[in-house]
DNA sequence: AAGTGGTTTAACCAAGTGGTCAAAAGTAAA
DNA sequence: TTTACTTTTGACCACTTGGTTAAACCACTT
């Protein structure tokens, strides 16, 4: 494989994921990507076969950029309050410069659940050692007694729900205004942290 | 309009509802609606002319009922953190019997944003009712000080969030037993309320 | 029974879709 | 320069799609 040839390969998938991450499998047009590749169609399916298949290598990558994250970023020996803050604050900014990732990934994994199970045995991410960091802590009397799980789900609805439900809290809350969504969503890594550890932390 | 005609159009908004809801805009077929709907093709263009048409009036209809609810169930006079309370419980169980409406509306305010505003208009939801609510328990100190904005989206993201991530949470922590997911949100409501209360109450 | 209006249908169409293919263009070795 | 190859292109195709239309159907009135 020349780097010619990578390159091509490589503008056919960021062109891909840009359009795709946007309109969905089904929104998406073959002309479209090529046009925003700068290449012609014909390429597409020279590289890639079929639509499907692009579409499964964009989507795997966004998948995996997303979601074994949140086990990676729970793998340090820092405090507990100090790996919730550390996530939070990471996971919101990585989300920042992925704004449509979560939407999508969660948008396909509803339309095809199946596919979740195979790609999830591809990576190795065990939630099983996050939730024992969990329970350790619970067993020291670091914090609360609560089911890491839920615990888990709840720290990552409050970083990730915002931008799923991006455009209705715009328009409910601040007039459409980006700027002051993106103020809000700075203090937020603040807010969220302090009401997570409020929560579980032993008075 | 005939009883029959009220009777036709309503089959075909439930069935296009069915199929919408689950495959989106784009990823739906006029042939399938009507097949759903037990009629022909053409006579879903007699009643909703377009495509499109017929989606809005599907849109409309999941976005009213899953928006102003949120601002709805504030309207009482009970504790604030019985109505917190309340909240959670009754909005996780409209969820539960509506396990798709999330998703779909939030890929279809995403798709279209400028939609948002407008139907925001349309609805008489005034989040400043729940702000002012919010800022009055403050001010009481009956709950610790907190920017409402930020608290009522913890609660709703923690209260939807993981129904739109249900197929990667299913994968992940149930082994994709959907007993074990429902008996997982039950659960949810009491430990959501609980953490919620633990966040913001004064010690 | 015939007329009238809205409702339902089957056949059809134009546009757009993903995908193919043979030829052209590039590349590198002999 | 010739040969052998991969990469790129434009023309093309089969098929699906949303949408149209004219005719059939049906419930009512006269």
């Amino acid at each position: 494989m020349t780097s010619k040839d990578k390159n091509t390969e490589l503008k056919i998938l960021k062109a891909a994921k840009e359009v795709f991450i946007v309109k969905g499998l089904e929104g998406s047009r073959m002309q479209e990507i090529a046009d925003t590749a700068g290449i012609n169609k014909s390429l597409l399916h020279y590289y890639f076969r079929t639509k499907d298949n692009l579409f499964d290598a964009v989507f795997k990558d966004a998948f995996f950029s997303m979601i074994p994250r949140i086990a990676k970023m729970f793998e340090s020996d820092i405090s507990i309050f100090n790996k919730i803050e550390i996530f939070v604050n990471d996971y919101i900014d990585m989300i920042v410069q992925n704004q449509y990732l979560p939407n999508f990934i969660f948008h396909e994994t509803n339309r095809n659940p199946e596919k979740v199970v195979f790609l999830l045995k591809d990576v190795g991410l065990n939630p099983m050692l996050i939730i024992d960091i969990f329970n350790e802590e619970i067993k020291k009397g670091n914090i609360k007694p609560i089911d890491p799980k839920q615990l888990i789900i709840n720290i990552v609805s409050m970083c990730v729900f915002p931008f799923v439900a991006k455009p209705v809290m715009k328009g409910l809350f601040f007039n459409n205004n980006e700027k002051e969504f993106k103020i809000f969503i700075e203090e937020r890594k603040k807010q969220v942290t302090n009401f997570i550890i409020n929560a579980i932390s032993i008075k």
